[in-house]
DNA sequence: TGCTAATTCGCATGAGTTGCAGATTGGGTG
DNA sequence: CACCCAATCTGCAACTCATGCGAATTAGCA
């Protein structure tokens, strides 16, 4: 396959804000710190699908001392609430991506840029394969070039 | 969604015998060794998505003292050549998959495992996200429950 | 203000995989 | 067939990412 992935067509993203998801923790008897609050801020419509140490990176920044256990205690702590999906892609370590939405991604083989998609009719594919198998979910990963690395590769002058 | 994965279709599984293996790795220089001819069988129409652990494990009854470090060696030269497919899952270590067909994947939420499953016309799938990206593959993961399991859970007598 | 269960943090541990180097060997050469 | 040497094998160390643990700290409620 080869295609160009266009712009257009409904994108809900559906991405708590810090003042919900401190609500939620709360409702669960869940505490709510202030290193809970700072991921909460730098997850929020954060763009990246970052990884831990990521997140761990830009929070120390604000927040000196923060423990890397810390950090990934909190992501567990969402991904269990299903305010965060845990992403596994080749090259490292979990990403986490606060959009909740249902998407999926495109990643670029040069950069390795993670960026969303979103996919209507899937329910239209035909597939053919295991019998009996009853799908719940699909998760698509495209791959090729991102618009700025297929630039690149279109210019001699690299 | 949700969605039965039915049988029919066509389904072309390209899968290289050990002798093709064999030729392919005197090729390019490379040594064909009992250790490479064992993993040679063991991956021939291999179903089962194993990982290096498992095939080290089966490799060892048959050739006792054969090192895990040269069944990992062997998969990766396999999967430079392009005669291994190389899949990341939830929940721990690396698959290998020697069908290098063009397929994708159906994993049971219960159980595990992992099933081929082959999708028609994917580009026809309505896309909209990342303007300028330009996607050469797609790889889909569905999630659900396979026939097994899915029977399990529909008798109230579990 | 005081209590207490939840949380934080630092370190140890674990799983999976790769780096390394000395011993071994496939397979081409004479 | 004997020889040679680059490729390979093996065992162990090291490395990355992630989790277990427990003493010190703290959020949130009475
Ligand atoms: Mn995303
Ligand atoms: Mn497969
Ligand atoms: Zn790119
Ligand atoms: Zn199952």
């Amino acid at each position: 396959m080869s295609c160009r992935l266009g712009g257009g067509g409904i994108t809900v993203v559906v991405v708590r804000t810090p003042t919900e998801l401190t609500t939620a923790f709360r409702e669960r008897g869940l505490k709510v710190t202030p290193q809970r609050q700072l991921l909460f801020r730098l997850l929020h419509a954060n763009p990246t699908h970052p990884t831990a140490e990521a997140l761990f990176a830009t929070a120390s920044e604000q927040m000196p001392g923060i423990s890397l256990r810390t950090v990934y205690q909190t992501l567990n702590d969402l991904a269990a609430m299903g305010e965060l999906r845990v992403l596994l892609f080749a090259g490292g370590s979990t990403r986490f991506d606060p959009n909740v939405s249902d998407h999926h991604h495109a990643q670029c083989d040069r950069c390795g840029e993670l960026h969303d998609v979103y996919v209507d009719r899937l329910e239209a594919l035909t597939v053919a394969g295991f019998d009996g198998f009853v799908a719940e979910r699909a998760s698509i990963v495209f791959s090729g070039l991102c618009a700025a690395c297929s630039k690149l590769s279109n210019h001699p002058n690299q």
